[in-house]
RNA sequence: GUCCCCGUAGCUCAGCUGGAUAGAGCGUCCCCCUCCUAAGGGGAAGGCCGCAGGUUCGACUCCUGCCGGGGACGCCA
């Protein structure tokens, strides 16, 4: 509809235009729905633009732009109003049609091409698998997820991406931590590492470790920690601590027996982490392993690529990567003095990597904490000659967690956080998901467990998913009272549909395809939510003020198409958000 | 210190990339199904859109500077 009154507005415009003999470039055309409905449904505010340059009075132009106006029988009115809008009242007939869209398009309605197929990359959640996913990765997890079927929806052809970080010092700590914690159930007795990976899911892998492998690894405390230096807690420094305890592990068992810890480790988190945003109801295409990055000589290669083309120097015996010539605050080590090649080596490969296979559009979702991060990645790109506007990173602020009023502690070092998993235990997958992605991402959130949980009006996801199964109650009692009903035939009265609330459902209606783009294109899944909730109190609404199932079978008829549609869209919308839409509560 | 995010009703947040009289939910107050699920609905009160300038026909929205809150700044990952 809107592109219907561009496309008249365009016409008129030219006829306007070329008969004042203008040579300057026309602005866009804007088009927005009202939001009075005294203004009727959609406005225009393109004669205000054009006043300045056409040096005319914008009211003037709105009028002669409206007597060049093509006749069509969709609108009935267009006023003039204000400084100078031109107001478009839809007939009657136009108002009723996106019924029938939605009747005939059924899933597929709202779904659009604006995307023109373009390959599209969108990487997120990528913890690293070193322990089960937090809450604060479950926000990444929907908001990501979200984003991906919003942009799927409309028209690009998304690539769900997890980057696997199962290389680099903290595995080799996760490993270490394994292995400790397999000594320790093996009976040897000593100090676990304070930069070790406490968590009870270590003592788990090593429990599994020990049934499969039995005494294979075992080896004496006191042989281990022969020659390590003092942890933090002993007056010692604890990052020295740990790295050493790993080239002991590396030493003592051998590369092919550590390797055995290693991906043990690896495996069982990571298989942790696949069922975990499985279960949430998150995809994904790929599992990109930076493991294989490294083994590829795909990093190395990167990192000879910049020696070539001078962007790294060296300094103290590191190589820098000098990202002050692209805007960061300071250079950037790449390869450290010990020969090992940082994370952020292996990030520039990676990218470089997504460059080579060819999308159209990258989009990284990070955690806001990695904010200072985007200029290096950004220089990066640029520095190979690739076009860093194509890359888009999207940060996702940290969520708070609230039991009603009470915050609820949150401290990753102790190992004591809430694990995503926990709280789709507590709140259900649908409460969760719709509760993240129900705020902006650039928004600090408040998640509250209490209200997510609660079954009642103050809890959207409760209200959305209501209005949906208390139109298939409607349809329930239809059937027990005997009655039939027939699509097809109800679209012959959808004219009997005369009330207001009938009007202002249809007019929500006929906004969803427009909300997803919008939505899709900001990459601002929380509209879709807002509008879940408008469409739900709209429906709500109605079935206060009006009974469906009357005397009169025509109007019953039309009144359930009407329903029945905005059931569809209500379930539309959901499954983009990734949360069921139950028949019955 | 540098950088990023935020500041809108008592509280939690929208505000459609600059439009008309700034909107919801919760909370408070009043009211509504012998009727398709009251897990619902209607109404009232409640605002110097942090402050001060600037840009223009027009600013909650864009720019600058303050004030206030949160976060990030490592040869960490």
């Amino acid at each position: 509809m809107k592109n219907q009154l561009k496309n008249l507005l365009g016409q008129a415009l030219s006829s306007f235009t070329q008969k004042h003999a203008l040579e300057f470039e026309l602005p866009e055309i804007q088009i927005e729905r009202t939001r009075d409905k005294s203004h009727g449904d959609f406005a225009s505010n393109i004669a205000m633009m054009l006043a300045k340059p056409a040096k005319m009075n914008p009211r003037q132009i709105a009028t002669e732009i409206i007597e060049a106006l093509p006749a069509t029988e969709f609108v009935t009115k267009v006023e003039i109003a204000g400084p100078g809008f031109i107001n478009f009242f839809l007939s009657a007939e136009a108002n009723l049609q996106v019924i029938k869209d939605v009747l005939e398009q059924g899933e597929k309605f709202g779904l659009s091409q604006v995307g023109q197929g373009k390959k599209v990359q969108v990487e997120y959640v990528s913890a690293n698998p070193t322990g089960p996913l937090h809450v604060g990765h479950g926000r990444g997890a929907a908001y990501g997820s979200v984003v991906s079927s919003l942009l799927s929806a409309v028209g690009f052809d998304v690539h769900r991406e997890y980057y696997v970080n199962d290389a680099g010092r903290q595995m080799d700590i996760l490993a270490t931590s394994v292995w400790l914690r397999y000594l320790d159930e093996s009976g040897e007795v000593f100090t676990f590492p304070s930069n070790g990976y406490q968590g009870e899911y270590v003592r788990n892998i090593a429990g599994e470790l020990k049934t499969e492998f039995g005494n294979q690894f075992l080896l004496s405390a006191s042989q281990v920690f022969e020659d390590i230096p003092a942890d933090e807690p002993e007056g010692g420094d604890k990052e020295m601590h740990i790295d050493a305890l790993t080239n002991k592990a590396k030493s003592l068992l051998g590369e092919a027996n550590y390797r055995i810890i290693f991906d043990k480790g690896l495996n069982a988190i990571l298989n942790d982490i696949r069922d975990d945003l499985a279960e949430f109801g998150t995809e994904y295409d790929q599992w990109f392993s930076e493991r294989s990055l490294v083994e590829s000589g795909d990093v190395d290669k990167a990192v000879e690529m910049l020696k070539q083309s001078g962007h790294l120097y060296q300094d103290k015996g590191a190589w820098w990567f000098k990202s002050t010539a692209f805007g960061d605050e300071k250079d950037r080590v790449v390869v450290r003095d010990n020969g090992q090649a940082t994370y952020f080596a292996s990030d520039i490969a990676y990218h470089l990597n997504k460059y080579q296979r060819g999308f159209d559009r990258i989009i990284d979702i990070w955690g806001a904490d990695h904010h200072g991060y985007i200029p290096r990645v950004k220089a990066a790109v640029e520095s190979m000659q690739l076009d860093a506007d194509k890359l888009n990173v999207l940060l996702v602020q940290f969520a708070v967690l609230y039991r009603g009023t009470e915050k609820v502690g949150m401290s990753t070092r102790s190992g004591e956080f809430v694990t995503l998993r926990e709280l789709r235990n507590e709140v259900g997958k649908d409460a969760a998901r719709f509760f993240y992605v129900m705020r902006g991402a650039d928004q600090h959130m408040d998640f509250d467990l209490e209200l997510a949980k609660s079954q009642s009006n103050d809890n959207p996801v409760y209200y959305v998913q209501y209005a949906h199964a208390r139109v298939c109650s409607v349809f329930r009692q239809l059937a027990e009272r005997g009655q039939q009903w027939d699509a097809e035939a109800a679209k012959q009265h959808l004219a009997k549909l005369t009330e207001s609330h009938e009007d202002a459902l249809m007019t929500m209606l006929s906004r969803y395809p427009e909300i997803l783009e919008t939505a899709a294109l900001n990459h601002t899944p929380h509209l879709l939510a807002h509008y879940l909730t408008d469409l739900a109190r709209d429906f709500h609404t109605y079935y206060n003020a009006h009974q469906f199932i009357v005397d009169d079978t025509e109007l019953s008829q039309a009144r359930l198409l009407l329903v029945s549609a905005v059931r569809q869209v209500i379930k539309n919308a959901l499954s983009v958000m990734g949360v069921s839409a139950p028949e019955s509560m």
